[in-house]
DNA sequence: ATAATCTTTGCAATCGAGTTGTACCATAAG
DNA sequence: CTTATGGTACAACTCGATTGCAAAGATTAT
């Protein structure tokens, strides 16, 4: 796995303080966080220098952002080549019963055949129910 | 097309005021409503009261609602027969240039392959893109 | 090295969609 | 007629998202 460091050279964006703990956080989450998570989860930082620092990675393709329905919005980092092109969609899941939201990197994304003249350019993709932990 | 009266008995809902024009302006769209947009259209109406009408529309499958990213829930009539099952699911396409988004009837949905004991309850997947109106 | 400039950060305030409490009213039930 | 039930209107509130602003920090020019 690449480390901040190098995702922040990589992608041009200057490493700051509040960056890094931000981005190493998320690179150590399974699940997509929300705004709330991370601020909770890191003490110390602001929540308007976080949410300003999850722009700047969103605009520079560090993370992608999911509206899974749960009322905020949440973040995952891209993976390791993502440039957030059609190649990179992906699906997701949202738990109904733990809430957590998961990237699908491994199920394929089916191309869908649009109307006449509808263009395709990005798509948010968030199947819901039960996951592992909690189908039981 | 069913008409208002006919959706509301098979539904099983009273029929009211405001319940009649907030379905009837529905029924007379082409695309998803938010809540916004149709308190605009009616005027004379209360917000919570069509907020409340919404819940219970959505609560007897009578609309289903879709989060595309715009930050408002939109909502839209089921189809004739629908039962908001996953036979039911289906694509939507919002449109970033109009910012309208539309339910895919005719596009079918996929099953996908979920990792392995995640059970798929309902889903929410937003195409985005520019529709053929403002795809030129 | 110092000054000028630009960027990032922290704090407080604002915005807006969603939601809820409450009182009033119409209708249905007793 | 009286009471119970459910729907509606109005106002207020919640909370996630966003912004204005000034201080702190980093970068560039002199």
């Amino acid at each position: 796995m690449q480390t901040v460091d190098e995702i922040l050279k990589i992608k041009k964006v200057k490493n700051t303080a509040v960056r890094t703990v931000v981005l190493r956080y998320l690179l150590n989450q399974e699940k997509a966080q929300s705004l709330k998570d991370i601020k909770n989860a890191l003490v110390y930082s602001d929540r308007s220098s976080v949410f300003r620092t999850l722009k700047t990675f969103e605009e520079n393709k560090i993370i992608h952002s999911i509206h899974d329905g749960s009322g905020m919005v949440k973040y995952a980092v891209c993976a390791e080549g993502c440039n957030c092109d059609l190649k990179d969609l992906h699906y997701h899941f949202y738990c109904n019963n733990c809430n957590k939201t998961f990237c699908l990197f491994d199920i394929p994304f089916q191309n869908i055949k649009l109307p006449n003249n509808f263009k395709i350019q990005q798509a948010n993709m968030v199947v819901k129910g039960l996951c592992n932990n909690c189908n039981k």
